[in-house]
DNA sequence: CATGGTAGGTTACTGATGGTAAGCAATCCA
DNA sequence: TGGATTGCTTACCATCAGTAACCTACCATG
């Protein structure tokens, strides 16, 4: 979509480089991590392999790249989601809504990342553990930012403990879902909050009194 | 220590298999599934490459054989330490110590799996869910071997989704424990239970009602 | 308008490594 | 003692990530 032409000859070298992230993306997603190869892509995309090497350095480097824009789309529409509610459980609410939502579209990639064929490399698990920190980092942001509290130095490892281990149920419950897909966005957002939020406000007002 | 003397030419069946599954446990440990080699293994085993073909398939069906052994010994080791204890809350307790205490034991093993350079590889999530799935089956009839109910048919999908949630946020509380290898596992453990417990709780009387 | 530098690209290769075909030899049993 | 079975080896193939060396369209400048 981004690009409509390929195999236009020479081409600058942004959109080369689009070009190929946009290729790859998909490829990635076909394929898995594993079977893509990258004389495949550079088929597909009308170019000859050392070209590929010239913009991204490696497989890995290429695939940490496409896997990055997708984690940092993910994050921006939960946060988006999330900023638009005031009321704490409505915002959580919110923003689980968003990611099963944004999980639906990018389904394919998705399961490339945490199941299937290649999940078994470690190469994935870094991305994966990455998107992870980020939408912990993201919650313990939001909570601070509505509770209007932080917890003290002692409470600081346990949050984040608690968050990642948050993101990781998220993440679990995604691939559940994979073989559920007739359970509605929300019934699943709301399954998660019933499980997390008593335990996460108790969590809250612990931490802040605890300083 | 099963096997004590490598190299001995011509041996039966069963016990070259052995050898070969704790040589490939030790060296999946060292380098990651993507970074073993199959020949490595072979000069290690004192043995030639097809006798390892000849004995598991491939290197996927050799790495498969050796998480699943893995997964298993935990869930034995779980069950154990739940069994030991009568009051639902310290059944979970007692889980989820013996659960972080034996990863503190294979922690190498662990880490392969689950972070590292591989994780990248599709081949590992289907391994990793395996494990997660069978913490969710061993969560959900040890709840009704408590509570001595089970979920009607609406409730089961339920149910199930969310014991797998939670055997999400345990293998990823385990990663950023990995990170701060000083908090004890009883803490770990503890900090877990404030945050589900409630939840789960309610849940399952909720589940348990609706019958 | 010639001209030289640079950005964009190609061909042709290597080195690892997963996997296999074909055959050989130690051991057991009749 | 001899033949079948089981355990194992040699020698190879195919695929694929990654690279060295080289080429050429294009642009700015004297």
């Amino acid at each position: 979509m981004l690009v409509a032409n390929y195999r236009t000859g020479r081409v600058p070298r942004a959109v080369r480089s689009a070009q190929l992230l946009e290729l790859a993306d998909q490829l990635f997603a076909e394929r898995g991590f594993h079977a893509a190869s990258m004389d495949e892509l550079a088929r597909r995309a009308g170019v000859s392999k050392p070209v590929i090497y010239d913009h991204f350095g490696s497989k890995e480097q290429l695939f940490a790249t496409c896997v990055r824009r997708t984690g940092e789309a993910l994050a921006d529409r939960v946060a988006k989601a999330v900023r638009e509610e005031s009321d704490p459980r409505e915002r959580l609410r919110a923003g689980s809504i968003a990611y099963f939502r944004f999980l639906q579209d990018q389904l394919r990639a998705w399961i490339v990342l945490f199941d299937g064929e290649d999940a078994r490399d470690t190469r994935f698990a870094t991305e994966a553990s990455r998107i992870r920190r980020r939408q912990s980092d993201l919650m313990i942001h939001l909570m601070a930012e509505t509770s209007g509290t932080t917890p003290d130095h002692e409470g600081r490892p346990r949050l984040e403990a608690m968050t990642l281990a948050i993101a990781g149920a998220y993440e679990s419950l995604s691939l559940w879902w994979h073989e559920h897909p007739e359970v509605p966005p929300e019934e699943l957002a709301d399954w998660l909050l019933d499980l997390i939020w008593p335990g996460l406000e108790q969590l809250n007002a612990q931490l802040a009194t605890s300083s």
